[in-house]
DNA sequence: CGCCCAATTGAACTGCATCAAGATTCGTGG
DNA sequence: CCACGAATCTTGATGCAGTTCAATTGGGCG
């Protein structure tokens, strides 16, 4: 089921669509390809083809262990790039999260030919591999020094940031469960809602719908 | 006292020094710089001004927060590059682990020149970038699904994984203390006497020395 | 409107942190 | 070369945060 999946998308032409701070060459490389919620876009241990840039709709990147716990190492939004390796075989798996997801492929030899020839290219991807390392290197802060209602706030701020690129009155609404919350915090789904519970009797959250939720200025700005 | 810490080390030729893989080009922009054990090569909240690679020695990329809790995102070893970030100010500190840790700096302007300009340098760079995601993301994996044992041994295997390139017997000497380990897993130093404990007891390591492990063949090679 | 999955809350248990006390190791100087 | 002192490392005892198992509620979608 999980190897088929890729099968299933639908190629649009590139015209149709923008990848997002793309350059031109980047686009005239890309493939698109669009995504129902929870298909694979590609699984761990598949081979690795080529990178892909989100264009639209949220990813989520994991692993899952023999014994059935899952670690979900990022969530990408569009313009992340992931499928980022030099490996022959993928560590993690890719997920569509939201239906109509969209996202540009770039095989794998075809980019690095245009990244040797661009630098235009060259220098956007580098720029989101550090972008991609600070997101990481910040996320394990939150693993490593935090209790679990400070994870779960550091998440929402963390996620709050990424969405929001409008100014706005710090309502948010979360394209995902607790659970993908839970495994991407390192802590059980139930401690996520309890950690949310407490956020919202100490006011540093209201909720209004389990996926809707309103930071509370102030109370929930500073990490 | 962290301030001046990078005005103490010494400057010398850069024709003394090869950085390892390092491209003639990266090499005729480095400034090379030697530093002693527990200095710190920039701290956090410091001005970025640059970026670094490891030549010789090991350093600990860490964070410090307000209530003395440290958390260690990375050690670099000879062939890293680390201080990567395109904010104006460092998130994390650098301090040298070893004595006669000696770094190549490449300032920002001139680095991004040369990379615009030399394909070569840029796919290196971009290259080290992609190491230092997944080694990131393997570290998720350890923070996230681990319980204590399996995380030292994790950090173990990954350790002696990075420092020997040669082949050999297992065996592996620990330039870090307990407590860097536990910064870097998020757990207690005592933890981590006891998971080295367990792990002598279960016999998948052997100790000839606290900072002396040697790996039992078979019993820890596996994630 | 009713079904089903997601979210929430409760209760008991457990792994790890914390505090405290020794034991080793290593560097330094006599 | 040995002795001393100061880290570093190790082990023990206790408490608590978070897990696990279980039951209930609630929301979204056919």
């Amino acid at each position: 089921m999980l190897l088929t999946s890729s099968l299933e998308c639908e190629p649009i032409s590139t015209a149709d669509l923008q990848v997002p701070d793309g350059t031109a060459l980047l686009r005239s490389i890309a493939q698109i390809r669009t995504y129902r919620r929870e298909q694979e876009i590609y699984c761990q241990e598949q081979k690795s083809e080529g990178w892909y840039c989100v264009v639209s709709g949220v990813v989520r990147k994991y692993h899952l262990k023999q014994d059935g716990r899952r670690q979900i190492v990022d969530f990408h939004l569009p313009g992340d790039f992931f499928g980022v390796t030099c490996r022959a075989y993928h560590q993690f798996g890719v997920q569509a999260i939201t239906d109509e997801t969209v996202t540009a492929f770039y095989a794998r030899q075809k980019l690095e030919n245009l990244m040797g020839s661009d630098a235009a290219a060259a220098r956007q991807v580098r720029q989101k591999c550090v972008e991609a390392i600070e997101r990481l290197e910040q996320q394990m802060l939150v693993m490593g020094t935090m209790s679990a209602p400070e994870k779960v706030r550091a998440f929402l701020i963390y996620f709050h940031g990424r969405v929001a690129k409008f100014g706005d009155d710090g309502s948010l609404t979360l394209p995902i469960s607790r659970y993908d919350i839970a495994d991407m915090l390192g802590i059980s789904a139930e401690t996520v809602c309890r950690a949310f519970t407490e956020l919202r009797i100490r006011g540093d959250i209201s909720l209004e719908g389990p996926r809707h939720v309103r930071m509370v200025r102030g109370a929930a700005e500073t990490y």
